[in-house]
DNA sequence: ACCTGAACACCGTTCAAGT
DNA sequence: ACCTGAACACCGTTCAAGT
């Protein structure tokens, strides 16, 4: 009874990823991720419970990634307020370059790890706790994430589409946002 | 050649519509909607193409709803700020109401057509017009828009759990958006 | 003009059988 | 311990045949 692994969870996630990136949600069938890595469909059962749970794993893997991106654009900055800018700016190019997986971020259905999630929003919370102050950091911080989740799915979905100038939507949005919880 | 039609395209929609509501989009299948209506699922492509066809059309029902509720929000107050304020509760309680229909607004896949999603927002930015002027309308318009949506589908995908009073961060989040545009 | 049953290709998922 | 083929119930969709 040998036993031999053909795949891992990591490969699996790996696989169903690419397929979401390449061809939306409905690409990543259990059949598809299966030839990716070289095994029938059947065997996925072994690693995850269901497609909602390998959908999940997707998730909370794109949720490190903005985590991570968010913790980069934080670090490169100087002032708290360039900080909040660049995290600002860094969530909307990730939204952009990655759409179908920002989209299970904040979907109904499966989403990420509520650790993962936590985790990704932490670098602005804490800017904004030595902005505006442990008491409004939480309120002012959904305040910010709302209105930046927002934006880009709107943006993603092709809602913005009485003309204007986009980007200059977002610089005036993310300018009245901090000048708001500034003044908080 | 008698012809006699068993169902109508309002009855379909509105059939497609109560199983959305009752069990999300999954539960919106082309036999479903048959059986609602008396008919066969095949029967239903002689009245929308294929099933994303009539799911845009629920979705367009949804968005023509929600400007209805919106414009009605807006009647009832007395003073542009008051109307936006109104507007802005019952943008978050319809979605609260119908967490399905509202999904389909500016989720990715099919969507509301372009006229009723224009028609949605149209009471917002006529307040926003008389208020900050026709220069920053649109641009204040899509500030609050975003955030409105960011807000309440983060909301629903439980995507606040961190603690603290949601509906104190809903109140914050609206006063610092009416006091950053009435200020532009 | 609309409805139907039968068929097709594709899902997710289960399970007994293999090594 | 992991992989497989076969099977099941369910999709969306097409189409020839009915009235």
């Amino acid at each position: 009874m040998p036993a031999i692994a053909k795949t891992s969870d990591t490969a699996v996630v790996r696989a169903a990823r690419k397929l979401l990136d390449r061809g939306g949600p409905a690409a990543l069938s259990m059949q598809a991720v299966g030839d990716a890595v070289g095994v029938r469909a059947p065997s996925l059962y072994k690693r995850f419970p269901d497609r909602d749970a390998l959908v999940a794993a997707v998730a909370t893997a794109a949720a490190q990634e903005l985590g991570a991106l968010l913790v980069a654009a934080d670090r490169a900055a100087r002032t708290p307020r360039a900080a909040l800018a660049s995290m600002a700016v860094a969530y909307r190019a990730y939204a952009r370059r990655s759409p179908h997986a920002y989209g299970l971020l904040f979907a109904p259905g499966p989403g990420p790890s509520r650790a993962s999630r936590a985790a990704a929003v932490a670098p602005v919370i804490a800017r904004l706790t030595t902005l505006v102050g442990d008491k409004h950091a939480l309120a002012a911080a959904r305040l910010l994430t709302a209105w930046l989740h927002g934006f880009v799915s709107m943006e993603l979905a092709g809602a913005f589409q009485l003309g204007g100038d986009v980007d200059a939507a977002f610089d005036y949005g993310l300018a009245s946002l901090l000048g708001a919880v500034a003044r908080a």
